[in-house]
DNA sequence: GGTCGCACTTGATCTGTGTCAAAGCCCGGA
DNA sequence: TCCGGGCTTTGACACAGATCAAGTGCGACC
């Protein structure tokens, strides 16, 4: 029962072992506790639009399941995403009244949500929460600043290579699907999506795709699905240093 | 005496009408003075590298004055700044034990520095410090998709247009240097620095440069101090929309 | 089973920015 | 005063990726 929300309030104590499964019950269990009365949640159809940059959010929330993006869009048109939200993932700042992104379920989303003023109310009152939030914040961050360094100086090649090595960690680190040698991935995303994400468009997405299929790197199993046969290759390709991925 | 590290400290509680120079003294004096106990300063010339990324972080710190980048670098040498550092800014990671990123300083720079340890010992007892902190990443988070948005999406014209109103901006809130009408504003970045903030070479920042000059969008007065005569015609040119810049 | 629509692929061409090279400017030191 | 070196500007050219335009494949819906 406690399940949607375990990640926003654990942290190291000591007493638990594995960080990503347990909720230490010694410190927190009030908070818990007051917390799982507070939680509804909402969910959303593939395609669908949560929140539009502007409009006041009155909660903030975490994805249960399914994949969300934050974007951003110029007058013209041009979006860049700036935010890939995979269970787990935080939505909404406290403190602030309206939404800064655009927010859109880009498969089938449940989100577990907490009503803003509440929810700040108990983060002035329960130092764990604030601090397991600037822990994940700061995450966001280095994931933030490695993604400037794809975005301002990396090859189309190395941008491709790059996001499907992204993709098959988070996706290893929460499935473990890894079979021996091989790994198998799907993406989550639309040629489009990847580009946006990428800062390229979807031709050349679609192109350098090929291209790494072409040499091997990857081979495709229908038109979303990929699997890895070398994931040091990748990372070479990735053109990143040693383990090439989000600093954690 | 306090000057230094206020920032860190604050936090909105009612009593202090100015949130960048007031501390409560209601709250936070105890705080204030065992953190006043602790902090120490460094100093360190201009072009001098203040950490290398994988070095041992064993302290904290914020700056007082001066400016300071982080960048990466991918092993052949591209390099893409991630972060810079104004007065005020905080640098280093609570509970991460090795530098993520280069820090230099671009200018000279005065760091006042705690040690980390102490610093986490503190964070864990004192609640506004992790909430301050919280308050402060998210905003970096806010500046680093913005600048994720101009890395993937915008022209050269408007990386340097955006560059200008972003300096412009932090450092009129700063300063209030703001003439009638026209405002100015030094550079304090190379033609490098500047591509490397960009995601250009310094030979395409140079020559856009040179552009928003010949189309009246600013003048320069020697190679480092510009005016803009109108800063909404530059908010223009950088493609943003209505106030264009990092949500505060 | 056909056909409609959408996501994707591939090709031809165009263009913005990178690359390479040279020259100018300015400041500091001899 | 002149010289040297770093920062900057400018030019000529190359090329990665954008743009425009067909075409393909595949699942959904009739």
């Amino acid at each position: 029962m406690l399940q949607d929300h375990q990640t926003l309030l654990q942290h190291d104590c000591g007493d638990c072992a594995i960080r990503h499964r347990a909720v230490c019950a010694r410190c927190d269990t009030d908070e818990l506790l007051r917390l799982e009365q507070m939680k509804y949640y909402r969910s959303y159809q593939a395609g669908q639009t949560i929140v539009w940059v502007g409009d006041r959010m009155d909660f903030v929330a975490s994805v249960v399941t399914g994949i969300a993006t934050l974007t951003q869009t110029l007058e013209d048109g041009r979006r860049q995403m700036v935010g890939l939200l995979l269970p787990s993932d935080f939505v909404g700042r406290p403190g602030r009244a309206t939404a800064a992104y655009d927010v859109t379920a880009t498969t089938d989303v449940l989100m577990c949500c907490f009503r803003k003023r509440p929810f700040e109310d108990m983060m002035a009152r329960t130092p764990h929460i604030a601090q397991r939030l600037l822990e994940m914040t700061l995450d966001e961050l280095d994931a933030a600043r490695e993604w400037m360094l794809l975005l301002g100086r990396k090859t189309a090649r190395e941008k491709i290579a790059s996001l499907i090595a992204i993709i098959a960690r988070r996706d290893a680190s929460l499935n473990l699907r890894r079979a021996a040698g091989a790994l198998a991935v799907d993406l989550p995303l639309t040629r489009e999506e990847m580009a946006d994400y990428l800062g390229l468009t979807l031709e050349t997405v679609s192109r350098q795709i090929s291209a790494l299929k072409r040499d091997g790197v990857i081979r495709l199993d229908g038109k979303r699905s990929i699997t890895i046969p070398d994931f040091d290759r990748l990372l070479e390709e990735a053109g990143d240093d040693a383990d090439g991925g989000l600093p954690v």
